[in-house]
DNA sequence: ATCCCACCTGGAGCCCACTCCAGGTCAAGC
DNA sequence: GCTTGACCTGGAGTGGGCTCCAGGTGGGAT
């Protein structure tokens, strides 16, 4: 979010986000983000919260959490305060699928870095 | 690989490697498993190497690393020694990829952990 | 005033990595 | 000797997650 600034172009959201256009629309099509606000001539004008949305989608699609899964966070977000001990269990879930892969990641790691000692020592 | 046996069935090698046989069949079609030795009637007999082989696929598979990427190591692989060098490169890169990954993930998983203490600070 | 570029919509297309299917063969246990 | 089931092939289908397209609108800089 830059300083000062509550409303975001299409082309700004791009710029801060990484996501491409087609993948915003994509994302409020499913409904992973709520309606955005238009202007008068009906082009996107993203806000704050909006940002800070797309920041939460950032985190789990990185970690791997499937979009129909982020889509329903997003709508227990939407249903309002009542769903938070549903968000903490879904969060929660997630974190240990995360853990394990990282885990896993590290495990390959290691098998991949015996392989390159390997052939270093045929090649040496 | 089980201790004193060198031949392994499709059946065999599902239970081990945790590929199904589809997923087995597909590879050996693209070309990322070399052709695989066959019985009188025609069916599939893993070796030893094959599983090994098979390891590695699962690491490569697992940290993320493209079906093209893959079919091209093992090209390498059966080209003979003289890869050694390449296949060293290949996989160099791709350590450096799953190091980014694995603090990527971190980073993300701090980001969530964060989210659910919010979470948890709102709901006490 | 005009140009251009960012933006809009609905819908089709694409890529990856499998996964499934129809129709058939063989071998081993009952 | 018959059934069962593990296996075979070529090819089509699937699901996830975008990505692209045609055809059109609007607004800001020159």
């Amino acid at each position: 979010m830059l300083p000062g600034v509550s409303v975001y172009t299409p082309g700004q959201v791009v710029e801060e986000t990484g996501f491409s256009l087609d993948t915003l629309r994509y994302y409020e099509r499913i409904g992973l983000l709520s309606s955005i606000r238009r202007n008068a001539a009906g082009q996107r004008r993203f806000s704050d919260e909006d940002i800070g949305w797309l920041g939460m989608v950032r985190c789990l699609r990185d970690t791997g959490m499937p979009i129909a899964e982020m889509v329903r966070f997003a709508e227990l977000a939407r249903a309002g305060d009542h769903t938070v001990r549903d968000r903490i269990a879904l969060l929660e879930a997630h974190d240990e699928r995360v853990e394990a892969q990282i885990t896993t990641l590290q495990e390959r790691q290691r098998a991949i870095r015996a392989k390159i000692a390997y052939y270093r020592s045929v090649v040496d």
